[in-house]
DNA sequence: TGTTTTTGCACAAACGTTTGTGCTAACTAT
DNA sequence: ATAGTTAGCACAAACGTTTGTGCAAAAACA
């Protein structure tokens, strides 16, 4: 049988308003008598109470809840933030609802719907698209919420990014620096936030360093395996296929890599690579695996400690945007073609730097 | 502000039940006319009504809320099996609490707790030991359970596991055929029910085939990568080190694989190697891994499918134990030592079998 | 002893739903 | 015209909490 105040209210003579305030430690508050407290509180204990969370968020209009809206629990970068937002959540008193929406925007906006229905104290959201209706109702609301990783720069919302233009800007140059001149990208789903930035990046480092822009090294439209199978596929049967391919995600690296391994393409002999994302197994790849890596750590602490401030003071009326760096990691999958005994002396170097 | 089924009564004319009867699509079995369902339809719209869960729940005694406790999402294997199950929920029209263990007990047990609370619907649980006294309560409430990943034997609860001993198993048997004697495990935590099973597999494998059984050759105690890493720095620095390796864990395996990088050990000509779990980059790994393959995907599907099942068909009175099997797939990652040339003419074949 | 203060608790409303039941007016049948 | 049906809706209780307020008895004070 479930208990509930009432039952403890039965057995102990006391009322179901006494009962609640001493378990709530609201004893002193209300002057309710040691003794009366003890008899209390051992009755609960002995009969297993449990407070009814939905009649109290009800009541209080508080449900101790965090929604999180994630693309993709699957990529490992997705379920690595979420790792972390769950755990420092769980530090602070608070409980998770995950949703997916596998980049669908009605999804997206479905699910939102819903938490808020669930009545929800605050929301982490990753957002799909550019596509910002519904999430600019949810500000409405004034429940706190923070936008991750991908910003919308048309709505007053905290959030916290990374520096994809950057960190794109910075493999691409250094791609150039390395003697290239026909650089791929394999795209992410386009107008995506963190899709657009990278496309800038891209291109913008190619332009300042005096190279023409070649729509036809432009490719793919997802941030997953497939696409990065198809789309390099697509790029080695060029006429006159790129030196160097970027991937802007780690499936799709990891699609590229299986699409290499069938067309017996060298790394990085015939082709340089580059990866954004952290791969763990980078290092320990045919050919060691360059990447942009994003500070995961980070981006979930973030995004707690923002939330949860937000909580607290409700009156905290401006919203921040937080700006994380990201950091190139060149391995030997990226050739450079001006050292004439490919020595790649900057095996293993980091390069680092700080965000603007 | 927030629309409730009051705020619909007062603007319209009509009582707070009427209103919900139609919105609940009840107007036939209540006599609702046409008009009136017309008029408060429309308002409904008009005004964003959205129904508070909260206190449905709290009537209905009802939540469309799975909670799922899993040892640790940013494991790729919980991780993907997470998405799953997300996924086909979704479909069911269920929401997911998500709690990661850690694989610690009291988390646990705090957090199933918690999740009782918010009185979900059903759990589906990766427990992390054979502690099981909470769980034993939970199915007393009789609410749908359904153990993922780890059995408890001495529960009569609904339960999908892969047949982690014959995976291992065949995977250590696999190694003696290829004429390794000193194969060394790298165990996950112990005392879990898949650890037990697996290092059960090895065991027996190395018993039937005539092999002594060396307790120094069986380290380790932690799913994750750090054990792999200094599991593997020690079973290299023995007198007499293994010449395989057989990981429990893709996070071992990654610990394990920087070890190996560092102390410059080759693999498969100084050392074999093979993981349990599916690794996307396996294959381009330096040395191509073997691995043992567990079906994610059903495990995911067949979750949701028993729950919703017994969510369903309340009588359903017996427990279901459902075995799945898992797949070995052998890549250079292992040497066979009877081969002079180390022709490895089994490159990237695939054993399959069928489960018992 | 009479008045005031304090102690210790109970009552009841409210949070937003759902649903069994009852009541009035209109309709149908005789 | 009267009795019986039915259509169309409202009332109120219940789900399990929390909390403002009220009230009697005890204690303190004069």
């Amino acid at each position: 049988m479930v208990i509930t105040l009432e039952e403890i209210s039965k057995v102990t003579g006391f009322s179901v308003s006494t009962v609640s305030r001493v378990l709530n430690k609201k004893s002193k508050k209300y002057r309710i008598s040691n003794d009366t407290e003890r008899v209390i509180y051992a009755k609960a204990k002995e009969l297993g109470y449990r407070p009814n969370e939905l009649a109290r968020g009800l009541r209080l209009k508080k449900t101790h809840t965090i929604g999180l809206v994630v693309p993709d629990i699957s990529n490992p970068f997705f379920a690595s933030i979420t790792h972390l937002i769950q755990k420092y959540l769980y530090e602070e008193g608070y409980s998770l609802i995950v949703c997916n929406t596998n980049e669908d925007i009605n999804t997206e906006i479905e699910q939102i719907d819903l938490m808020k229905r669930k009545g929800v104290d605050g929301y982490i959201i990753m957002p799909v698209g550019t596509q910002y209706e519904h999430i600019k109702d949810l500000l409405d609301d004034d429940k706190p919420l923070v936008l991750l990783d991908r910003n919308i720069d048309a709505l007053d919302a905290n959030c916290i990014v990374v520096d994809n233009y950057r960190g794109a800007y910075e493999a691409t140059e250094c791609l150039v620096h390395f003697g290239h001149d026909r650089i791929a990208i394999i795209q992410g789903l386009q107008n995506t936030y963190t899709n657009n930035e990278r496309v800038r990046g891209y291109k913008d480092a190619l332009a300042d360093n005096g190279i023409r822009i070649d729509e036809n090294y432009i490719v793919g439209n997802d941030f997953r395996r497939e696409n990065g199978y198809i789309s390099t596929k697509l790029l080695l049967k060029m006429e006159n296929p790129p030196t160097a391919i970027f991937a802007f995600s780690d499936l799709i690296t990891l699609g590229m890599l299986q699409a290499i391994s069938e067309e017996k393409v060298k790394i990085p002999d015939d082709l340089s690579i580059i990866s954004f994302d952290e791969i763990d197994f980078a290092p320990y790849l045919v050919s060691p695996l360059a990447v942009v890596v994003q500070p995961r750590e980070l981006i979930g602490e973030a995004a707690v400690k923002l939330l949860i401030e937000e909580m607290r003071n409700k009156n905290s009326s401006g919203k921040r945007k937080i700006l994380l760096e990201s950091k190139l990691v060149i391995r030997e999958s990226m050739k450079n073609l001006n050292s004439t005994a490919n020595e790649n002396s900057n095996l293993g170097v980091t390069v680092h730097r700080t965000a603007s």
